[in-house]
DNA sequence: TTGCTGACCGACG
DNA sequence: CCGTCGGCCAGCA
């Protein structure tokens, strides 16, 4: 976190933050948006980066491409990621995301350029 | 300074 | 079907 301030983590959590309520997204998706689709481990590595974000990230609307909560242990409470996402109306069930094809939320689709 | 690792994804055998 | 590997960028020892 330099004085640029637009670093890769920046847009990440800038996209992160643009997933509306009740919405939820892949790390894949977001990196494909930034224009590095490999890079997915990137987005992921910034979301665990996200505390030093000035303004909180819903990291917990971020999920892996299979819907799973594959970062809800990196969370305060393992529990915390299930609640958010609960408590935005978003069903889960087993660590799964349900209806995560509906509530799925593509920045590239969305956002577009 | 160099090198490894990481909340992933897609391809290959 | 399942295990393995490569790739992207940034932080840390």
């Amino acid at each position: 976190m330099n004085a640029d301030g637009n670093s890769f983590f920046r847009d990440v959590w800038d996209v992160a933050r643009a997933v509306p309520y009740g919405r939820v997204t892949s790390y894949g998706a977001i990196a494909r948006y930034l224009g590095s689709a490999r890079s997915a481990r990137m987005v992921g590595w910034a979301m665990n980066a996200s505390h030093t974000a000035d303004e909180p990230v819903p990291a917990h609307r971020v999920v892996n491409r299979n819907g799973q909560l594959s970062g809800k242990h990196h969370f305060p409470s393992s529990d915390l990621m299930c609640q958010l996402l609960e408590s935005e109306g978003v069903e889960v069930k087993d660590d799964q995301v349900v209806r995560f094809g509906q509530l799925f939320w593509d920045p590239m689709v969305e956002l577009k350029v």
